[in-house]
DNA sequence: GATATTGTGGACATATTAAGTCTGTAATTA
DNA sequence: TAATTACAGACTTAATATGTCCACAATATC
């Protein structure tokens, strides 16, 4: 029941991105080093947010990393899918009966949580931010 | 960010109590068999849900495992920290910043998902059960 | 066009956690 | 006392997350 480690590393990717160049490329070296991770983990991470249409990618020198256009809009909702899938939490039975109380339970619980991280976007963190010590 | 294995057989185990027999024992056998896991496994389990005081069990003959009084208020919060504990999902940081938004934005929707749980008893599921099918 | 730079892909290795087993012991009943 | 049942701990196996390696594709600079 803990987001991975992998998605925290693509929150802080993109937040890093927004608020210091969200126009210019970054290089994966500088995005790893902030975060002490591996380049080569960090990258591929930052495929699979490339491969969801919320960054884009750049290769040769000066090449690198930068958010889309309308960044600000992306929820926090939509990384963390990019990162873990879209399996609910309440997959762990077998029995998919479409009754049941359990599962139902379950599922209204988390989508209160998935409405309010589909709430949150990009543009509010990096608002924020700035005032406050960055990441 | 999928619940265990463990936790459902766990809130499966209260509800079949609930519904079938809150004031006999039940043995780990009849439970096991229902759910189609190892006795030796959901023992485990079960354990954990009698040292949280959620359920109460007897050894010997005709012993095994029964609700304590007031279960119907037992919320499936309570089982699900009985089984899986308590860390957040937002545990995946070294750094705890207090004033760190990626955490501050997850903890919240984390909280509107427990507060649901919270706000979920075994007494409704088992008073909703009995018109449709059992687990 | 050659070369350096940077991202991509896939196979692989390691670490961590979940899931499940085995066995002996303690408690209770008949 | 003998049968029954829960409890505890060590152990094994399976699943998943994390991380590495290396060859290759794409791009910019010269
Ligand atoms: S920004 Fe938040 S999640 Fe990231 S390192 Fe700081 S405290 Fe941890
Ligand atoms: S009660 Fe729900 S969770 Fe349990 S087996 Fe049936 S469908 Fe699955």
């Amino acid at each position: 029941m803990k987001l991975s480690k992998a998605t925290n590393y693509a929150l802080h990717t993109m937040l890093f991105l927004a608020v210091t160049s969200p126009h210019e490329h970054v290089g994966v070296a500088k995005l790893a080093e902030k975060q002490h991770v591996s380049p080569t983990y960090l990258s591929k991470i930052l495929t699979k947010l490339v491969k969801s249409g919320m960054v884009i990618s750049v290769s040769g020198a000066n090449g690198g990393y930068k958010l889309i256009q309308g960044w600000e809009k992306i929820s926090l909702l939509d990384v963390i899918k990019a990162i873990e899938g879209l399996s609910s939490m309440s997959d762990n039975c077998l029995n998919h009966n479409p009754n049941c109380l359990i599962q139902k339970a379950i599922e209204s619980a988390e989508n209160k949580f998935l409405n309010e991280l589909n709430q949150t976007h990009m543009g509010d963190l990096a608002n924020q931010i700035g005032e406050t010590s960055l990441i």
